[in-house]
DNA sequence: CATTATTTTTAGACTTGTCTAAAAATTTAT
DNA sequence: ATAAATTTTTAGACAAGTCTAAAAATAATG
């Protein structure tokens, strides 16, 4: 059984693994749960005895299997909650991360199964991130970022990068939610700013914004 | 702002003012909480400080009036989650309470408010305990146990003193749930036991079961 | 490759909530 | 009403998780 700072960390070394490929840095892990660097020397030492993470003095942590799959088991418990609370709760899209923060530390695993099925065993979280099964696996869905697209072509929104509120709730202002299907009309050189439709509407979007929004290519009409 | 070990003596010293009027012992809320007198006395200080109990060396504790809304709150939010685990969630009356003890210090008051709309704003949990309203106020039902009704008096049973998985899963095993109409067939009066028609079913029940089913009474047919 | 600069670890301290053992107050009983 | 029993509090200690400041290791630079 782990603490809630235990799975913390280990959620947190997860997020870095898959962004870096290779250990994670003592000074990474702090930055990402505001903490100190010496707090998650000696964290980590804990984690290793418990067989979580590898750690060598130094060399940075890696997540053991086991490590994986109990940090996955977190991540998978907050996306779950993450569409409870927007499904049926009717929270919007930036304001589930902070509960769904808490949510993620409740043990019981008849709960968590009994809410997939409650749930219609959705397979992504209101911001478009894939929801790890039982076994800690997640279906990774091509995804290229909106500012890549060319003039003309169209995908369907399916995540942002930034899930900070700010950027959600400038989304939602704008009305670009998941699943809305996206067409560049035009590319301004010299800022890259488009000229998107998106629905019935036309926007212009910064490149700031098309580079945090995921698209997956919209094949046929 | 407070900790849950806060909360879980709150809760303690509210249910236990409920049942005795008047301070409640140091002694008794160690037993509640499986913990020792002493570390009660500690929290005890820090909560009076806090200004959520009235505490005087060696004569008890009283709940102020935050306190006791902040206690009805976390009582309230435990028998929301009841609700919704057995209504939602297809839980067992039995299974709830160990979840629900962890759910209940979840801190959001919009997943509350939004969670008593989702469950149809339910007045009572799962084993017929009212749910506080928002102000922690609760409704009392006029109830009676099941072992003071007489021979041929019938009532709907409507909750239970003792809330133990073992006696819920007796019950459930029996078919004795909330809501089902009792008749008294007869009494016997060496052991208290009674005779009872409980749906189209004749029970034979102890004394001890009768007096932990509280009945409400049944007017006209 | 020697010297800074940066990162990481160690050492010691603090907070929260708990415990044991002993002291103090209160209650019960003779 | 005084002694005995019980309850409650105090004092000191411990574990978890964090922090600051200093030391050690690694990385970067001339």
């Amino acid at each position: 059984m782990f603490t809630l700072s235990e799975e913390n960390y280990l959620k947190a070394i997860y997020h870095l693994e898959l962004g870096n490929d290779g250990g994670v840095s003592t000074n990474a892990i702090a930055e990402k749960l505001a903490t100190k660097a010496s707090s998650v020397t000696d964290m980590v030492k804990k984690l290793s005895e418990k067989e979580v993470v590898l750690y060598k003095k130094y060399k940075g942590v890696t997540l053991t299997i086991l490590g994986k799959t109990v940090a996955a088991n977190v991540v998978r418990k907050h996306r779950l909650w993450e569409v409870f609370l927007v499904e049926k709760l009717n929270f919007s899209w930036h304001e589930v991360h902070e509960v769904a923060e808490q949510l993620e530390h409740i043990k019981s695993a008849k709960l968590i199964n009994q809410l997939d099925r409650f749930l219609g065993f959705p397979t992504h979280d209101p911001h478009g991130d894939p929801i790890p099964d039982k076994d800690g696996n997640l279906k990774i869905v091509a995804k290229s970022l909106l500012s890549t697209l060319s003039k003309n072509e169209s995908g369907i929104c399916i995540g942002v990068d930034d899930s900070s509120s700010e950027f959600l709730q400038f989304l939602d202002k704008k009305g670009i939610t998941l699943g809305k299907k996206i067409t560049i009309l035009d590319k301004e050189d010299f800022d890259d700013s488009l000229s998107i439709l998106i629905g019935d509407k036309k926007l212009s979007i910064s490149n700031k914004i098309a580079s945090n929004l995921y698209i997956r290519a919209h094949t046929g009409q």
